[in-house]
DNA sequence: TTTCTAATTTGTAATGATTATTTTATAATT
DNA sequence: AATTATAAAATAATCATTACAAATTAGAAA
C-alpha cells in the first residue's frame, strides 16, 4: 500500500471521499505486518470510531483491494486476511497457533519455470502458502 | 487417493462402514481430476442415490481428508475444492471460467530453499497457486 | 458561508458454505 | 435373526460475506 499521503492523493483522483472512516482504516494498515482480518480491524477501529461498521470496513478494504493497493490472502480457508504490502511475497501459517508470516524470498523463476513447460495457460499471478509450526509454538513444548 | 480396492481395505481396518454412500462418493472421487466441491459431487450422486444428503458429502469428504487420501485446496476462497490426488503437486485456476487444473512440475526445491533461510519455522507442508487465462479461454478472444 | 448532491456510512436483512444436532436407518458382527 | 455401534438423513445453527435501503456527509458550487 502507498503511503498515506500518496494514497489520499490517488483517492481525491479517483473522486473518492476522504472520509475518517477511510481515513482510519488506512492508518490501520499502514505499515501493519499481522495480515488482519475485516473483523480484527473493526475491532480496533472501534473504540474510537463507536459507530464505524462492520459494512464500512468491508467496502473500504474492498475499494483498496481493486485499486491494488492491498493484497487478499487465500492462506486461511476460514476467512479473508488482507496485507498493505502489495510486494511480491509470500506467506507461512502457523498450523498451532494461526499466526501468519512473511516469507520474502524471491521466486520469480517458478513463473518462468511453468510458463516454459505450459504453454497452454496464462500465468498472471502466484502465491505460495507454507504451513508449520513457527519458533514460538515450537519453544513451547 | 488409493484404488477402491485398498480404500475398502482402509476402511474395514479402521472400523468405518462401508456404505452404498460411501462406496458411490468413492467411486466419483477415484480419478477424478475436475477437483470437485461438495456440491458438484452431491448433484452428480442425487440422480443415483434420491435419498443422498449434503451432510453424508460432507461427512465422507471430512473423513477421507483426515486419513490423507485427498487434498483440500484453497485456490478458491469461495468454497472447498477436494483432490483425490494426494501426490504432491500445484493448481492453475482459469479467472475467466473459473477451472482448476493441475501443475505438475516439482517444486520440492523450494522447501529447502525456504528452511535454509528461515530457520525461524519448521515447513511441514506448501502448496501454489496459479491464477491466469486458460487455453479455452484466450482462444474465444 | 450556505446549499446541493453524489458518495458514503450505517443498520439490517439475505445469502451461502459449513458445522452441529437429533432422529432414523443400517452394516457388520454374533 | 437379534444386537449394536456407526452412519445417513433431515434440520437447525453458525459465521463470513454480500445486498439493500435509509440516513448522513464530504466536497463542490453558488
Ligand atoms: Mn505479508
Ligand atoms: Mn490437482
Ligand atoms: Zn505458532
Ligand atoms: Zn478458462
Amino acid at each position: 500500500m502507498d503511503s498515506i499521503v500518496s494514497l489520499v492523493q490517488k483517492c481525491k483522483k479517483a473522486g473518492l471521499k476522504l472520509t475518517p472512516q477511510r481515513l482510519a482504516i488506512f492508518k490501520t494498515l499502514d505499515g501493519n505486518k499481522t495480515h488482519p482480518t475485516v473483523d480484527s480491524i473493526y475491532q480496533s477501529l472501534k473504540k474510537d470510531f463507536p459507530t464505524m461498521s462492520l459494512t464500512t470496513v468491508y467496502n473500504t478494504l474492498e475499494t483498496l483491494y481493486e485499486m491494488g493497493e492491498i493484497i487478499k490472502l487465500d492462506i486461511d480457508p476460514d476467512k479473508a486476511h488482507f496485507d498493505p504490502d502489495n510486494k511480491k511475497h509470500h506467506h507461512f501459517k502457523c498450523s498451532s497457533c494461526g499466526k501468519i508470516v512473511d516469507v520474502l524470498i524471491n521466486f520469480s523463476e517458478i513463473l518462468e519455470n511453468v510458463e516454459l513447460q505450459n504453454s497452454n495457460f496464462t500465468i498472471t499471478d502466484f502465491n505460495i502458502n507454507f504451513r508449520g509450526i513457527c519458533d514460538f509454538c515450537s519453544k513451547k513444548n
